[in-house]
RNA sequence: GCCCGGAUGGCGAAAUUGGUAGACGCAAGGGACUUAAAAUCCCUCGGUGGCAACACCGUGUCGGUUCGAGUCCGACUCCGGGCACCA
């Protein structure tokens, strides 16, 4: 065999050999257990990051492992290509974003094959394809059908300026980012799916699947569920008249003695026609449209109000407290209206101080005393107080008690809120799937049927930043007769809502989905990005329901098994600029200085030899100048290289700072691996195992082995912790060099219990290193390819021990270790233990208290 | 602001169910081989003290539970992810 490690021949010939005997295409076979492994597929934006080859080689060594185990598996590839990228390009670079975007694919597509991944490209498809988003389209028209669908006014962010809507990462404190204008709230109708009608189950089928208990956590959080209640305050106008009632809903109508004011929203009737007659009101009102809708922003700005001149009739007491117009109450969240508790909500405590408003104890503190509200509020539960024939109540007392007199008096009842919004789903954009609707002469609103679908997005246009071009094309528009198209697209998260799907069956043409899909569904595991918590695995479960009631597939949820994996960070290094600010070099044009401890100390720029500042470790990216670029490290080092060093840096959930070093140390391991199978081919041929005949050397080894697979298997299939893995193998390839340098490898036994070890080593690293473990289990003479091969079989006999050594404390710190006989009786542990030189030391002239054994690991001697 | 995470040697990390803190790797230092360099191989490598045996200290900070805490509980600090039109 060659002695020389070449990954760059021996990954051409992998890939090839896997290509034309079309190893990774999966077919249906119901006689055998389906896997069904999937990586997020990514946004075609020019070329693979290193976040993306961490999360395709993820899905990739779990992919090959579960086909080792023997599964069906299928790992399939696409492109999540309709989003704002394509659109900005166009107007930088007067590209369509249709040429952009594919051209990006077809880029992307070859690196990824590159690194070869074991995908089915014969399932491979973009969601700017026709075929593919027209099955959405039609999907649509059917839940407008279901009454799942509606139209309502809604709030976008507006730049004044350019004339457009903006997504919220357009709006830069406050200002539109080309326009650099104010950016204003405005209200425009949108289309709306009923998510909210699935709250319940979203919440409760989320014990169904095997996700990390913190995504499970955000996604509840998120959904909101809440008891409270909603109840009306009768409102008096400052001339005496009446006024239509206010509703409100608190999860705290404990502390319904203590509201002192109400605050709604500046667009609420109430607002509005306040505002009609009082010039400074209606200023403040215009006022309170400004900025931005992110709810980041609506939290963290500075909260403001105005008193409307309003009365609000408190439902019980029948005290008169004013309505306020706040900018932090939103007409859409809720009623749009709040009821204030200063005494016992930090925001209503701030905002009553601000504008003189009483602040009233209604809970007592822990002690049953009033509490002392002079720094702030009082927001635990505790004994009501000051709220009449409801005192000595408790929190639950209380809220029962007060929701049962408001239901009584016909004025609240106990609900159950969520806080889950529905979703909207329109965009103002371009590139995107268009909405399949029509408008008619007398303001119809029309779903399209089954032969106008599907609505093709015209490829050919000019973009610039005053807006989508479809608004401005009657030629895709104007459909005669009075009748107009909505120019209105898809938000692109209702295509990363159902793709998964689509690959169990991409190439059927007459529907959007068949009876394969019930055979890989659900996905067996998923793997991506932590950032994609909430909103897209959300979404991606409310459209399975979806389908689901509709009778497109038989499973409750799409994704088994999740696994978020974290995000790839560098270095970062920079310049001041004279003029203020920064410029970002990027770590491969940089030299560290360590000192004499390897610590880095300074840097400099490698082509100026003038130093530059570390700027710390951040998330690779093109601000910060720190990304590395995949490509140049497959080159330099082999896909194997860069697919082991990013394994084996971090477990998958944390970050992994990018190493350059590192990845040497990588390609080190895996000529010495190569080094060992060449050298172990070279002593001689091995005789078939007796492991009845070994020696100690020869049982020491094997027990390695044996221990290898054992903890590979569990740290890949069950932990997913690949680094564990890998050092693992690197132990047994540490122990492998080790019987070969002691020359024991000599005996054909030696050959024997070696060739086990090689052929593990091999192996185990498979679904990792797959090309060079294609490679070397050639040379070792199998016929078999290994992507055929199976898993090594465990025998669990060679794992067995006589002796086992067991540590000895005394007051839990560790003073001996002790050698025994691995069925040594607990009585006669104790003993050796208590007799050990350093244990006597220890315990001379003390009492013994207790003796603690825990079998296989330690004693513990207390004394006294 | 709200929700969810994280913090362990010079560095990336390991310790899976409360039981030996630092496996594996990187960097660094020393040595072998070499005319030399590269590559490779061997040794050292948390801190302090000690010739050594060994002792004391050590898992972000402060406190608690326990025979025993990196791991559990309470309070805090800093860093990261998300917040509904980035994907």
């Amino acid at each position: 065999m060659d002695a020389q490690y070449t990954p760059q021949e021996i990954e051409r010939d992998a890939q090839q050999f896997w290509d034309t005997n079309q190893c990774f295409k999966a077919v249906e076979d119901a006689s055998r257990e389906k896997f069904y492994c999937l990586s997020m597929f990514p946004y075609p934006s020019g070329k693979l990051h290193m976040g993306h080859v961490r999360n395709y080689t993820i899905g990739d060594v779990v992919s090959r492992y579960q086909r080792m185990q023997g599964r069906n598996v299928m790992q399939p590839m696409g492109w999540d290509a309709f989003g704002m990228p394509a659109e900005n390009a166009a107007i930088q670079n007067q590209v369509p974003p249709a040429k952009w975007t594919y051209d990006n694919i077809d880029y992307m597509r070859r690196q990824l094959k590159a690194l070869g991944f074991a995908y089915d490209w014969g399932r491979e498809f973009a969601t700017c394809d026709s075929d593919y988003y027209r099955w959405e389209q039609w999907f649509f028209t059917k839940l407008v059908d279901k009454g799942l669908v509606y139209k309502k006014m809604s709030t976008v962010n507006w730049d004044p300026v350019d004339q457009t809507v903006l997504a919220n990462e357009q709006v830069i404190e406050g200002r539109g980012w080309r326009s650099g204008a104010l950016v204003e709230r405005k209200e425009i109708p949108l289309w709306f799916l009923k998510i909210t009608d699935y709250a319940e189950e979203l919440l409760a089928d989320l014990d169904k699947v095997e996700w990390p208990e913190q995504v499970k956590t955000m996604q509840r959080n998120w959904i909101g569920k809440s008891r409270g209640v909603e109840m009306t305050f009768d409102i008096k106008r400052a001339d005496g008249t009446s006024d239509e009632p206010v509703s409100v809903y608190t999860t705290r109508p404990d502390t319904l003695m203590g509201v002192t004011y109400l605050a709604v929203a500046a667009g609420h009737p109430l607002a509005k026609q306040a505002a009609e007659s009082n010039e400074t009101l209606s200023a403040f009102c215009e006022e309170c449209a400004r900025g931005g809708t992110s709810e980041a922003e609506l939290a963290t700005m500075e909260k403001r109000g105005m008193p409307t001149g309003h009365l609000a009739v408190h439902p019980l007491s029948g005290r008169e407290v004013p309505v306020y117009v706040a900018n932090f109450v939103l007409m859409e969240y809720g009623t749009g209206a709040v009821m204030a508790v200063p005494g016992h909500d930090q925001r209503d405590w701030e905002f009553a101080n601000r504008y003189g408003i009483p602040v009233e104890a209604v809970i007592a503190d822990a002690h049953g005393q009033t509490p002392d509200l002079s720094a702030g509020a009082h927001v635990d539960y505790g004994t009501l107080i000051n709220s009449g024939e409801f005192d000595g109540l408790d929190f639950e007392a209380g809220f029962e008690a007060i929701a049962a007199r408001l239901s009584e008096l016909g004025r609240g009842e106990v609900k159950t809120n969520y806080r889950l919004r529905d979703w909207g789903v329109a965009r103002q954009r371009y590139w995107g799937a268009p909405i399949p609707v029509k408008y008619g002469p007398e303001g119809q609103t029309v779903p399209l049927t089954d032969d106008e679908l599907p609505v093709a997005l015209p490829m050919e246009v000019t973009v610039d930043a005053t807006g989508s071009p479809l608004k401005r094309m009657p030629a895709f528009s104007d459909l005669g007769d009075g009748w107009v198209r909505e120019t209105d697209t898809f938000d692109t998260f209702m295509e990363s809502s159902w793709y998964y799907a689509r690959f169990c069956c991409a190439d059927n043409q007459e529907a959007m989905l068949d009876e394969r899909a019930n055979y890989w569904l659900p996905v067996d595991l998923y793997i991506g990005g932590i950032e994609h918590a909430i909103l897209h695995l959300l979404y991606a479960r409310f459209f399975h329901k979806l389908m689901r009631d509709f009778g497109l597939v038989d499973s409750d949820e799409p994704f088994q098994r999740l696994l978020t994996q974290g995000m790839v960070i560098a270095e970062t290094y920079y310049r001041e600029l004279p003029g203020g600010g920064k410029q970002w070099f990027n770590p491969a044009d940089v030299d560290v200085k360590r000192d004499d401890k390897g610590r880095p100390v300074s840097a400099v720029l490698a082509s100026d030899g003038e130093p530059v500042v570390m700027g710390g470790i951040e998330k690779m990216s093109k601000s910060k100048n720190n990304g590395v670029d995949p490509q140049s490290m497959i080159d330099r080092f082999g896909a194997d290289t860069v697919r082991l060093f990013m394994m084996f840096a971090a477990p998958p959930e944390q970050s992994l700072e990018w190493s350059d070093s590192g990845v040497e140390g990588a390609s080190r391991f895996l000529k010495r691996l190569w080094r060992l199978v060449s050298e172990h081919l070279a002593a001689g041929h091995p005789e078939p195992l007796n492991v009845a005949a070994l020696d100690d050397a020869q049982r020491e080894l094997r027990r390695k082995t044996h221990e290898t697979i054992k903890k590979a298997r569990d740290d890949i299939g069950r932990r997913t912790t690949f680094n564990t893995a890998i050092a693992a193998v690197m132990e047994l390839a540490n122990a492998l060099g080790r019987f070969h340098n002691e020359g024991t490898d000599k005996s054909p036994q030696d050959l024997a219990v070696a060739r086990e070890a090689v052929e593990a080593c091999v192996l185990l690293l498979a679904p990792i290193t797959p090309h060079a473990s294609h490679a070397l289990w050639r040379e070792l003479g199998h016929h078999e390819p290994a992507i055929d091969a199976r898993w090594p079989v465990l025998d669990e006999s060679a794992l067995a021990r006589d002796s086992i050594e067991l540590v000895v404390q005394v007051n839990g710190k560790l003073r001996a270790r002790i050698d025994v006989a691995a069925d040594t009786a607990k009585d006669a542990i104790e003993a050796e233990a208590l007799a050990a030189e350093n244990v006597q030391r220890h315990i001379e002239g003390k009492s013994i208290r207790k003796v603690i054994v825990v079998p296989g690991k330690l004693v513990n001697i207390v004394v006294g």
